[in-house]
RNA sequence: GUCCCCGUAGCUCAGCUGGAAGAGCAACGCCCUUCUAAGGCGUGGGUCGCUGGUUCGAGUCCAGCCGGGGACGCCA
């Protein structure tokens, strides 16, 4: 969106030069911060080229963009172009405020946040994917969240995208927990009767991993369960299904909180009995080799050379005791996905330090020349570290005295801070619709400061910081979306639009990081990066933030001032504005409250 | 030992394909008879871990170091 504004000016550089507009175009970059104008021209390059000066040539380029609407200005090699409000307007604005939308509640806004480069094609995201029988941890919220990001944001560039939940749900854990239920003789009733299903089975499971470890008789027990399991024995089956259920039940009440959803929640287990044919043709195409009792695909043998040494190590594919491995049951999915729902690309996001586990199988991928070997992805992020204050250091995963946080937790603290502000700020409004924005408002800080910086940093977590309330946070996004929606329904009896009557920097400001959003949205979708939008976002809501704040001191400079066509004008970049802020608090997986 | 992530203001971090050092928090000073102050405006604060290299130009690319974290065969 932002190149109808700069594609007219290389252009004319282009014609001048006697370049390509594309060539001209690859040089524009944001000036700096002290510097006048809303887009600059570094003359380097193009200058050496002409055997000039690049000061020289900055001014001859400055003396020829003289089109209406713009001002060029040169400033030393660099130059300056500075787009005129009302050109901005006409030319942004009927883009964002498609005829019908501009009186209504509807806004266009949001079309700043659409591209068609995905289209016609599917991505398949793993993501969230946590293990059953245990608590969503605090530290899930960052496969969960920024997952959910890209699934918004690939749809909103026109993919069509799968959402995949690849359960935990297999392993020897379950029959240690069949093996407890049995010893103490549980039922159907205790387990629904308690207040917190997934805690009554952690906590079965850790009492009958201690009896498992003091006793060998508790031991056989455990693994004459897991064989049961395995073999479909239907006491074992059931019992695994009536913790998968109870499991799934608290899962959906976080993701509910969350506002994530999954199209397929094929876990493991689905997988398990279906590896055999993937053994055997790896085994046919003699990728497979024998090591220790274990099976294996011999990495360094079949792919090092003499000069690129990249493998140390072979993948496991099968245990010395027949027993299937990660790798494998990755593999095995993929197959599945790919017949299934023939992607173009395919995502895991997955933390960081199973990077080499990705790489392994992507490897294996290619050996047996699978079609989507080149379109997996594999999306890392750094770990959450949390403040030790004992320690003064940052460590991962727990709090003090070796608790793990809880992701329903830490949502249901954000919330009630949340609430005792909206209540403070707001007490007028009705009781569910505070507990609402509360929900939105808590949630929203957490989980924004989650995706604003990128992904593969650590993420330090502190209560204190993540549940701000101010500064670069969520509800910073939303109060911003909030303060918009206010002024229209106090707007209700304006007319909108046109002759565009928008003539000062605040609004340019605000309309120039709207038509900045599509670029942010392409490029977090290209990078699988959530927070390129978030930033972008955050640049919106300060333009806002200064624009209407503007208008406390100078009635003027109001959106709804005295000049009614002036206010019309206004009015629509409002729209346009919440139309555009709301869609990406959406994309990201924030509500967007219309009062706060 | 090999590979991966990180190192930019006191703290937490942005910095797009190399092009004129940024934000938030904290500190200090202003702006509420408010289109919602969860906001805005301003001030102070930086040899961008170090050393070389490429380049007209390096926080950004390359090489090598230093420091913090992580991964590296029968868990996932």
């Amino acid at each position: 969106m932002f190149d109808r504004l700069s594609a007219p000016i290389a252009t004319l550089v282009a014609t001048h030069l006697g370049l390509l507009p594309a060539q001209v175009n690859a040089l524009f970059a944001p000036p700096a911060k002290g510097v006048a104008g809303d887009l600059a021209l570094p003359c380097f390059q193009m200058a050496k080229a002409r055997g000039v000066p690049p000061p020289t040539l900055a001014t001859e380029l400055a003396g020829i963009l003289t089109a209406a609407g713009i001002t060029a200005v040169a400033t030393g090699p660099f130059c300056n172009v500075t787009f005129d409000p009302a050109a901005v307007a006409t030319t942004l604005l009927p883009l964002l405020s498609p005829a019908g939308t501009v009186n209504g509640s509807r806004s266009g806004g949001a079309l700043a946040l659409r591209s068609t480069l995905g289209a016609g094609q599917r991505v398949c995201i793993d993501f969230s994917s946590p293990n059953i029988a245990k608590h969503l941890a605090f530290h899930h919220i960052r496969s969960t969240m920024i997952g959910n990001a890209l699934a918004h944001c690939y749809a909103a560039a026109g993919w069509d995208v799968t959402r995949i939940n690849f359960l935990g749900d297999w392993g020897t854990a379950f029959g240690r927990l069949i093996a407890g239920w049995k010893r103490e003789h549980l039922t159907l009733e205790q387990l629904t009767a308690a207040a917190d299903q997934v805690t009554f089975l952690n906590d079965l499971y850790v009492r009958i991993s201690a009896a498992a470890k003091a006793d060998p008789v508790v031991e056989e027990e455990a693994r004459h369960w897991s064989k049961a399991l395995e073999d479909g024995e239907p006491e074992a089956r059931n019992l695994w299904q009536i913790f998968k259920t109870a499991s799934l039940k608290e899962f959906e009440r976080v993701y509910g909180l969350l506002g994530v959803t999954f199209d397929s929640w094929k876990g493991e287990a689905f997988y398990e009995d279906k590896m055999e044919p993937l053994l055997a043709e790896l085994a046919s195409k003699q990728l497979t080799s024998q090591d220790q009792g274990a099976t294996v695909v011999d990495l360094p043998t079949l792919l090092n050379t003499d000069k690129v040494k990249t493998w140390k190590k072979p993948v496991l594919i099968k245990r010395a005791d027949g027993g299937t491995l990660y790798a494998t049951r990755d593999l095995t999915a993929c197959d599945d996905r790919f017949s299934e729902f023939g992607f173009s690309r395919s995502l895991y996001v997955v933390d960081l330090g199973q990077s080499l586990h990705f790489q392994e199988w992507f490897a294996v991928a290619r050996l047996l020349q699978r079609p989507y070997a080149d379109k997996l992805r594999h999306i890392g992020f750094g770990v959450v570290l949390i403040w030790n204050d004992e320690e003064s250091a940052w460590a991962k995963g727990r709090t003090r005295g070796g608790k793990i946080m809880l992701l329903r937790e830490v949502l249901d603290e954000a919330i009630e801070r949340a609430a005792a502000i909206v209540a403070d700020k707001n007490p007028d409004l009705a009781a569910d619709e505070r507990a609402a924005i509360a929900r939105a408002v808590g949630i929203g800080a957490v989980v924004f400061n989650d995706l604003k910086n990128g992904r593969t940093g650590d993420v330090k977590f502190k209560f204190e910081e993540a549940l701000r309330f101010d500064g670069e946070t969520g509800p910073y996004l939303q109060f911003a979306h909030a303060r918009l929606c206010s002024i229209e329904r106090k707007a209700e009896h304006r007319t909108g639009g046109s002759p565009v009557h928008l003539t000062n920097e605040a609004e340019k400001a605000v309309l120039l990081a709207i038509a900045r959003l599509q670029g942010a949205l392409e490029r977090a979708v290209e990078l699988d990066e959530p927070s390129v939008l978030a930033q972008a976002l955050l640049t919106l809501a300060s333009a806002i933030a200064s624009w209407l704040t503007s208008g406390n001191s100078d009635l003027n400079a109001r959106v709804l001032c005295a000049d009614s066509a002036i206010a019309a004008s206004r009015l629509s970049l409002v729209i346009a504005a919440r139309g555009a802020l709301g869609e990406g608090l959406r994309l990201l997986g924030l509500i967007a409250p219309e009062r706060m």
